[in-house]
Parts: C-alpha cells; structure tokens; sequence
DNA sequence: GCTACAAATAGACTTCGTCTAAATAATGGC
DNA sequence: GCCATTATTTAGACGAAGTCTATTTGTAGC
C-alpha cells in the first residue's frame, strides 16, 4: 500500500482512495474528500459544509453528514469526540493521539511514538476494540 | 481526607462534599448531589434533570445544567466526552479510565491499575495538563 | 430506453444545551 | 432585625448540531 498521508490529494488520488475505502466515488464525495484530504487536519462537519459550497451551493448538508458518516464507519476518516458541541473529523490515516485545548477548542495531533501505553485491560472475546483514544486535555495559563 | 468513594452518601456527606469542594450547600445542589453520588455512575444532564424531578418540579433545567458545569469546574465530577450527542458526569471521584460502547452507548470504568501510560509528551510550561483520557472504544461482534 | 437500486436533496424536526431578564434567596453591615 | 448587596434559581425563548422524511436525481444492467 502507498503513503495514504501525503497532502494534499489531487482528485485522482481522492477517487483511489474512495475505491480502496469500498466507496463508491459520487461527485459529492470526491469533493467532501478534496476538502478533507487537502491537508491533515481536524474538521467539524459544519466546516466541511461550509467549504464545500464556497463557490455555491452544491452540497446539501444531508449529503456531507451521510458522508462523513459512511467515511468513518469504512476507516477513511476517523471521528474525533472531544468537543462537547461538535464532531471532528480527522484526515490524518495514521495512528495517533490528540491534544486538545478546553479554552479555544483547538485541536492537535501527538504523534503515536509520544505516547506509550504499556498495559490495557483484557475484554471478553465478543468485544472488538474499535479504538484507544488518548486524549490530553490543556488549558492555557 | 476520608474515604471518597463510598456510596451511598447521606444528605449530610453531601453537604460536607460541596462544602471540601467551595461549593455553597444550596437545596437545589443538595438534591443534585444526592442523585450524582447515590452511587457511581455516569449520567447525562438530562437524566439528572429527569431523576431530580421525579416527584415534582423541583429543579429547573438551568440549574441543572450550571450546577454540573459548577460541579465539574470545582473537580466534584468528571465530564465525560465520549458520546457524540450528550456529556456524561462522572461521580466516580477517583482516577481511572473508560470503555464505552458504540453500539449500545454504554459507559463503564476501567479502574486505574488495568492501564499503564509508560510514557507522556513534553508540553510548553504555560499549558497546564486538566486530564489525560484514556477511552477504549469498542462494540459487540 | 426501461427497470431497479443507490445517492442526493430541501427543509422540517429533534435534542442538547445556552441565554436573558426577572424573581427569589442568602449575606453582611449596622 | 432591617436594609442593601450579591448569589442563586427560574421559565421559557433561543441557538447549534445533527437527524429524518418524502421526493427527486443519478446510475447500472439489460
């Protein structure tokens, strides 16, 4: 498998990525994945929205949310709770922790190698582990 | 300082718990506490407001709501970001961790010791760390 | 071009949470 | 105790994020 974390993606690379993910590449898709994978960063589906329809109106919000709901739930983006408000989601593929600022609502990531966690707990068989989220939350002084 | 975490608390430790915590003893608090710490467990701010009122109207929905967010900025509870529609409130006082549910939205503690973080990131010295969060995310096969 | 299914749409609706302005305690000074 | 001041509570309007429904549009196989 090739870098799936070079930014940004042309609309080729996008489609590639689609098809990889098993989603089938609608026009509003590939330009819900433009806007995502431009660059590694963290967007709230209002973002998204938003920049989507920049020029004009194109996307219904319906659509994006469907989207961004069927990306996630195929592994292309990964959804980030750490906002009491709203959804993230993240374009970065890679695994990796989160630092988020409770005063601004900023979000960053911390690369996997920064953390170490050493020990989980055991689960019973029927459970599959979707995710560890390690979330840092700061403030500024 | 005694024992925390025993459940139930009487009217009377909830009073002393608010008072340890800077939080003036109203009625309305009172009664808020005595449904947090009934015993442990994770509660969104609708099912306080529910659970407060199941005699009368009692309690406003604002007062539930600022009270929580008193409570969780005094450090008496623990907001819990890990749902993507509600926020829970953590009664449990210790540290620990949490595994939560995707599919039935369930929420249980991992106690402290079943988790090792072996290793942390330096952060510049004007952020202050609030909580590092650990939640396994899983779903039943 | 038909038929059948998949995807997208507008806009109403729900839910959780916030805000405002007014009423009701509670507190300190005297 | 009484007044002034401040803290707390309240009802209900409001806002933001996200969901739902019924309809329309697009697509694939034949």
């Amino acid at each position: 498998m090739d870098d799936l974390n070079h930014f940004p993606k042309s609309r080729a690379d996008v489609v590639a990525l689609l098809r990889e993910y098993g989603i089938a590449p609608t026009i509003q898709r590939i330009k819900i994945g433009e806007v995502l994978f431009s660059q590694a960063h963290h967007l709230s589906a209002e973002q998204v929205l938003e920049k989507v329809n920049l020029e004009d109106n194109q996307v219904s919000k319906a659509t994006v949310y469907n989207t961004l709901g069927l990306f996630a739930k195929q592994g292309l983006v990964r959804e980030v709770i750490v906002d009491p408000s709203k959804v993230f989601y993240d374009s970065n593929l890679t695994k990796h922790h989160h630092l988020y600022y409770s005063d601004s609502g900023k979000l960053e990531d911390i690369s996997k190698d920064k953390i170490e966690i050493s020990k989980l707990p055991e689960l019973p068989n029927d459970i599959q582990i979707e995710d560890v989220d390690v979330v840092i939350r700061v403030h500024r002084n």
